[in-house]
DNA sequence: TACATGATGCCCT
DNA sequence: GGGCATCATGTAG
């Protein structure tokens, strides 16, 4: 693992250059999955820009088996991804406004998968703003959960669209999404049911940071 | 070709 | 706490 970074200006180096996940690590369950990757990186490069968020909060969808994923419909053109290899971007356009990422688990033939709910800003917070339409002068205290609390928030800030990053490697060093370790590790780990469906609503699969603040929903507003 | 639906977020009360 | 915008997708006809 590369050695963890203290101050911001060595996160930023270290941001531009360090090495993804590898495929292994999405490769199993993606309750596992889901669970270890609360408090990594999720980060977006290119020459222009550097965004990175911590991920405080995911939800696992467990493949054709599960009412809830959309794998259970069976394999079509817009979620065929979930049976490819494990580590790439799952993308998909809700509600007609918002756009949602997961990560693709399990080996290539079997779907499963982890919806990316919620980040804390890391880096880029100024770029998020402005992907948000909101003014970065007021983005410091709780204001801050604007731009990254909830599945079409953080990817409207990070510039995640379907046509972009649908089946994208986030385990590929080239690529300009990805998922980092920086060696963070949370002190305490929550488990609830899902957001925001009806099918199979009981079942323990959202993960979030105990007490962070960027964990969506209202109730994390006050404190 | 038509229609129902949704792994959300925002604005109003 | 509740209403609703807005459209890609899947399914039915």
């Amino acid at each position: 693992m590369p050695k963890a970074p203290n101050t911001p200006a060595e996160l930023a180096s270290w941001l531009a250059s360090a090495p993804p996940l590898p495929p292994e690590f999405y490769n199993r369950d993606p309750q596992w999955v889901a669970r270890e990757l609360l408090g990594k990186l999720l980060v977006r490069r290119t020459q222009s820009e550097l965004l990175a968020g911590r991920i405080v909060e995911t939800e696992a969808y467990l493949g054709q088996d599960d009412p809830a994923a959309h794998a259970a419909a069976g394999r079509t053109p817009r979620n065929f991804v979930l049976w490819g290899p494990p580590g790439r971007a799952y993308v998909y356009f809700i509600y007609g406004n918002h756009y949602c990422l997961n990560v693709s688990c399990l080996p290539q033939g079997v779907a499963g998968c982890v919806l990316f709910r919620a980040l804390e800003p890391v880096a880029g917070r100024t770029e998020m703003a402005r992907a948000r339409h909101l003014d970065p002068a007021q983005m410091h205290g709780r204001a801050a959960r604007l731009l990254t609390s909830g599945p079409g928030r953080l990817s409207e800030a990070m510039g995640i669209t379907r046509p972009r990053d649908n089946d994208k490697d986030l385990t590929e060093a080239a690529s300009d999404l990805l998922v980092l370790d920086d060696g963070h590790r949370p002190r305490r780990i929550s488990v609830t049911s899902r957001i925001g469906i009806t099918k199979a609503a009981g079942h323990p699969l959202r993960y979030l940071i105990e007490g962070n603040e960027f964990v969506s929903g209202k109730k994390n507003i006050s404190g």
